[in-house]
DNA sequence: GCGCAGAGCTGAATCGGTTCAAAGACGGCC
DNA sequence: GGCCGTCTTTGAACCGATTCAGCTCTGCGC
């Protein structure tokens, strides 16, 4: 008795069959009045709690979600997360969620913990796009890919439009009188790189008298960010392009604190328009003109094509593609 | 057949009985080598997936754990959060994480779920400490707070002194030489806030020479930081405190910007000291000093200590209290 | 040849809900 | 009174892995 009353000991505190707690739990309309106050009454003095794995394994699967992420610490990632959170939850599911730190093999132990459980569905920024992914759906759990398009015959899958946001970062600068611009980015073979500089470069292309070049990083990060804005500085004035078009918000941030340091001043002296729009990058020193992306909806969208997954009967695979939108502050504006 | 084998057809395909495939599972020293070899080539080719509700529900307890926090999307729990993943990681735990949005009543229902999927146990930055935590506890399920000392007694829980971090960033101002401080934060009725207030008034009040005053604001992020800094710049040069010590980063984010606007310079005109050492501190145009928080250790430690409490016979409540520590940088050195 | 130990394996009981066919209760109608 | 339909409630089967008492088999010692 001590500890965990079962739905036996409720149904007879209550004078009732198990079925019948079971219907109060579960249909309370198909049970007559003063029975359900019974039963109810019997739960609160006893304290009883539903054993969800009983449930589960009776009804066969869970009421939870898993979200697969390359790192909560991005606040890309923990935007997504709300997102998502808050349409689960809206549905009475869980969110479990997991962190890759890009690596394959935690990917693979934590899709293979996922399917373990019997999860509703994965939302997964994936690194492996075969191999697990293929398997879980096999095994009937449905996978929804974010931030990343994949194949419409066989899954959903939300991603923003990374070559428009290119394009819409670009038009500014150019509209804004510019004429050389510098992308910094990078490893180039991330996708979202690749992308944002493909917009770039397609308006630029459209412009005789515009020129523009790269410097790739290594990583999407402030130090990065930093150790390009060094360099820039220390090519001299001369050398320095007249804008720079960040391929995320952490390395608009490290340039612009670099140039700063170099006593060079943004946007008068270079412009800078970041991606992401981050919190942070309004808050900056010089508010960063920034690519912004609809991170919470993209959250939320998933979730919503993942439960639509489980719930419709026909269901067909959408891809959703977000459009960024350009939040125009202070960095580029002279 | 499709779908999802269970451990019969695994049996069956082995030519053994279940239990010997469970053994496999889970005390495989148990098994001889063939055997073994056998019930490991039947799981393969049948692509078995072992049901873990159905193991839960037989064993008592599930292999996750709740993590629940005010908000996901502040840096702070964020790196709290890595810290819990990674520690239930290596210990074959999944996380659930839950945001309460500092609501009471999301933070009840999301303790209702966990204590229905009968979880581990919890890691919560409490909002209202009594209620459900102890009906949680009576049912069995640890319960640890984090950021917030609870009773010894009945709980372990983790934090970081605060009252020491308002000392160390008084400490190093007043060694600097300044002596007017103005401590900005608020609401004052959060513990975080009042207690890095009091640390600072107490090193203040053996300094007859120094003062200090205080300015609330409404929230603690980089919005309330810049409409405190607007109030400072409004009020003229003559009326500036040398030096703002401020409650966390995103308000010394927000205050720093404010100044910068107004045409003061920072530290040259106001030396600002933040609390906590956001990644973005460091990354600010005028990076920032700051009190940091071992963020990610604190939330390692409190899983650390969940699982203790799980497995120890006979468990002893711990508190951990962590130093905080003075970083030094560009905003109060001039 | 017999007894015994120990390794290896078996298979039924068990965990706690959910579900559904069927039984029961009751009222209305001919 | 008998029959029918509706509303409630019942209770046993079931989900799939774990566990453990007990069975079989082998080898060894006397």
């Amino acid at each position: 008795m001590a500890g965990a009353p079962n739905i036996r000991e409720v149904a007879l505190r209550a004078g009732v069959s198990v079925g019948t707690v079971s219907n109060v739990l579960n249909r309370p309309e198909l049970v007559a009045e003063p029975t359900r106050e019974r039963v109810y009454a019997a739960i609160a003095e006893l304290g009883f709690v539903r054993n969800d794995s009983a449930r589960q394994l009776r009804v066969g699967r869970s009421r939870t979600l898993g979200l697969v992420v390359l790192d909560v610490a991005n606040p890309f990632f923990t935007d997504v997360a709300r997102g998502v959170e808050d349409t689960a939850n809206q549905h009475g599911l869980a969110v479990i969620l997991c962190n890759t730190d890009e690596d394959p093999r935690k990917e693979a132990s934590h899709l293979d913990l996922l399917a373990e459980m019997r999860v509703q569905g994965v939302l997964i920024n994936p690194i492996d796009i075969d191999g697990r992914i293929t398997a879980l759906r096999g095994r009937g759990i449905p996978v929804v890919l974010f931030d990343r398009l994949g194949d419409p015959a066989v899954e959903c899958s939300v991603a923003v439009d990374d070559v428009l946001g290119g394009r819409l970062a670009a038009t500014h600068l150019i509209e804004a009188g510019h004429r050389s611009i510098l992308f910094v980015g990078g490893p180039l073979t991330l996708r979202q790189v690749q992308e944002r500089y493909e917009g770039a470069a397609a308006v630029v292309s459209a412009h005789d008298d515009v020129e523009l070049t790269v410097l790739t990083t290594t990583a999407l990060n402030v130090a990065a960010g930093r150790a390009a804005g060094d360099r820039l500085a220390a090519g001299g004035r001369d050398a320095l392009p007249s804008a720079v078009f960040c391929a995320n918000d952490l390395l608009a941030l490290g340039v612009l604190q670099a140039l700063t340091h170099a006593g060079l001043r943004v946007p008068a002296d270079v412009a800078i328009v970041g991606y992401d729009d981050i919190d942070f990058a309004a808050a900056a020193a010089v508010p960063l003109s920034s690519v912004r992306q609809p991170r919470q909806q993209l959250g939320r969208t998933a979730a919503e094509l993942l439960l639509a997954e489980t719930t419709e009967d026909e269901h067909e695979h959408r891809q959703v593609v977000f459009e960024p939108e350009l939040i125009v502050r202070d960095s580029s504006v002279r």
